[in-house]
DNA sequence: CGCTTACTGGGAATGATTCTCATGAGCGAT
DNA sequence: ATCGCTCATGAGAATCATTCCCAGTAAGCG
């Protein structure tokens, strides 16, 4: 499923999602490199995304349709756990240490005698920027 | 998106649900209806899970596809903002509360200047059950 | 410079969810 | 109990993300 080899392919699936702070879609980056004038296919941004995500490199969060959506992972967070905070309107995200929600999960599991515990946690909401911009 | 009327494909769609105690497709309550007997179409199906999810009296999930699963609101939850435990091999699902989550969901929002907040968490494990089933 | 093997991409296939719309059934009013 | 309006039903088509297939292409190594 990890695709090693450098092409240039690979290449520009990386920038596409670099060159944004939010999470997007397989289906967005592939329009995006099209219209830039990309030659690409539509299989090979898949294929990409989802090594850069077994890799670590990049996160993925399912959409409230369940569409995958994904963002190159920051610097200091590639590797360690850790959760976002997404605007929903923008797409902007910031990555949190999930600290008491990492010890309150073991704590639950434990209470209940679930074992190979996971989570996902994610948090939502409108950014200080969107806030401005939007009514209501 | 509600559907209010009472109508017998409503019940039985309530009744599949509630025989089981995880986390189900609406493909998967089609397939048992159908295999039941019942004639109903998977229209229906899906629009009285996406209106049982819509009241609160069932919660929705995506799973790792990021297909949608429904589960009738255990009777001391309904309503009630809550998470779940749920075991990634049968299914089951035990309801918590998320005491600590909220706490460090809000303050992290205010950290970052993020507003209309909302989160998803979900835990989960293999049940007690299912461990001893389960090799390695 | 070859060779081997992994990567590419167009198109077809899959599978969940939604849409359309003619038919059927709640239920409030009579 | 009946009528009639409105909403619910369901079969099939449509949509849409994601996966599959496979012949052609290019990376990396000696
Ligand atoms: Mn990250
Ligand atoms: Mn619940
Ligand atoms: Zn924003
Ligand atoms: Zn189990």
């Amino acid at each position: 499923m990890a695709v090693t080899r450098a092409t240039a392919q690979q290449s520009i699936v990386r920038d596409a999602l670099q060159a944004h702070d939010g999470f997007r879609s397989a289906q967005d980056v592939f329009a995006d490199l099209r219209a830039a004038g990309h030659r690409i296919g539509l299989s090979t941004v898949y294929r990409h995304l989802q090594s850069f995500a077994a890799q670590g490199i990049a996160d993925v969060i399912h959409d409230g349709d369940g569409e995958a959506t994904y963002r190159y992972c920051g610097e200091s967070h590639v590797g360690e756990h850790h959760h976002h905070l997404v605007c929903r309107h923008c797409g902007r995200a910031e990555e949190v240490e999930g600290g008491p929600v990492e010890r309150w999960a073991a704590q639950t599991a434990r209470r209940f005698g679930y074992v190979e515990l996971d989570h996902t946690v994610e948090l939502f909401g409108v950014c200080g920027n969107c806030r401005s911009y939007l009514p209501s």
